[in-house]
DNA sequence: ATCAGCATGAATGGATACATTTTATCGGAT
DNA sequence: ATCCGATAAAATGTATCCATTCATGCTGAT
């Protein structure tokens, strides 16, 4: 991941492990692994170009990340993870990030908050004004929605949501980049809670807004979740229809 | 630690990291150090008898686990934790805790889950059956506590709540281990939280579960930050008051 | 043919040596 | 006296080497 992939304090890599670690979370949760894979020290070393000993330690935090699984002695091996996985951490995420929109609401939203809140909100009604789904127009509202429920998470003023919230990107599909861009009808309801999310929080109603807020997460947990569990195939080139041509 | 500390799936410590990150980890929780001391790699190696390599990737996890703060080339030091810290992981823990009831009650307490919830209740009716608060029964009510949050946590089957929670424990003080263990009426009242959510689990009473768990872990931790706002040094000494009669 | 046991190879864990960065100290100039 | 810079010391980051464990495949006996 590019650095704008972490959510709370993201340091440029500036050491190898840093660099390692990035570049094989990114890998990983592109799926250029598959489940199960062992991750052989001495070949990823070569690989990326690292030698061993940084290479350890990108693998460590990985592992404590839960990206990927460790057993002493037997070395790391690509975390399996089931639609269940993914569901779950729906449930958490969604949970969570309903509990900050009720923190900001009651800590009372500052003036910039909100104001960046409604520009977001303009800017995803521009995305859609044509009524019809654009493929070049998912980069800039991803970015829209990540910016989005990022501000929000910080305007919380706890550090232990982002955190989790955080970690729960670390499950393969589980990250507010994930959209499936496909049905305009979908889009558009998911882009009208953002609407009334702002709105909740300006007014400062705590408990709508964390209404709001857990139900757009879960809905949108539960729509991947179905897909995947129809097609999985189709739903995992949905989910990544557009990260090449976005480099 | 003594492996008992970690929720899901403590593994012994096999391998030098292992030993060096558990060990790190009760120095810190127990106060050994002091917040913002440096951790030297070439000391430290030597105190806990292990090289810097492993010492390296103990310090790895803690960094990621937010034990310690990391910055490269300047190395690690103890993380500062303020009282709004403490406030904000109970806010946290509170909130997962609560999800945790309401998920086990909806999908369904398991026979054997119900069961051992009723005999942990009435342990600690057992334990509080004097009235008083005798010091040599802090260790029991505390495994007893322990335990009854663990089992609500397993029971929900959403292993990222028990991960999170579990997380939040790394925080000094943000714990059901830390008891305080001073006022019979504060106790009663918070074991009588345990007799009602056993009570709505059995009876598969989501909501009310939630609600309850959710104050009662919140109330616990506004006692606690109180506490040590009011006077740090006391509270601290009451919370590891036992901890050195337990070994 | 199957399985136990052993030997061999490969991969991981740990220790040490080297390189790079940071930090502290000292000297001098303003 | 203070500030600045150069230099030295110390600490971290990386690479390499050695030790230990695990997996594989073979041999041989039942």
């Amino acid at each position: 991941m590019t650095d704008h992939n972490s959510l709370p304090n993201s340091t440029p890599d500036v050491t190898s492990a840093d660099l390692a670690a990035t570049s094989i979370r990114e890998m990983i949760l592109e799926g250029h692994f598959m489940p199960g894979d062992r991750l052989h020290q001495d070949q990823l070393a070569e690989t990326l170009g690292v030698s061993r000993t940084p290479l350890r330690t990108a693998l460590a935090r990985l592992a404590q990340d839960g990206l990927i699984d460790y057993e002493p002695n037997r070395g790391y091996r690509i975390r399996r993870f089931l639609v269940t996985d993914i569901r779950e951490a729906f449930t958490v995420r969604a949970n969570l990030e309903g509990l900050a929109c009720r923190l900001a609401a009651e800590s009372g939203m500052s003036r910039s908050d909100r104001d960046r809140l409604m520009a977001l909100v303009e800017e995803g009604d521009r995305i859609l004004s044509n009524r019809v789904l654009d493929i070049s127009q998912l980069p800039a509202y991803r970015r829209m929605n990540v910016e989005f429920h990022e501000t929000i998470i910080n305007a919380a003023g706890n550090r232990w949501i982002g955190r989790f919230v955080h970690q729960s990107h670390n499950v393969p599909l589980v990250s507010d980049r994930v959209i499936l861009w496909d049905d305009f009808g979908v889009i558009h309801r998911s882009h009208d809670d953002h609407h009334r999310i702002a709105k909740a929080l300006a007014d400062g109603d705590g408990v709508r807004a964390q209404n709001l807020m857990s139900e757009h997460v879960i809905y949108a947990g539960q729509l991947l979740a179905d897909r995947l569990e129809a097609d999985p195939t189709a739903a995992l080139r949905h989910a990544f229809q557009d990260r090449k041509a976005e480099r």
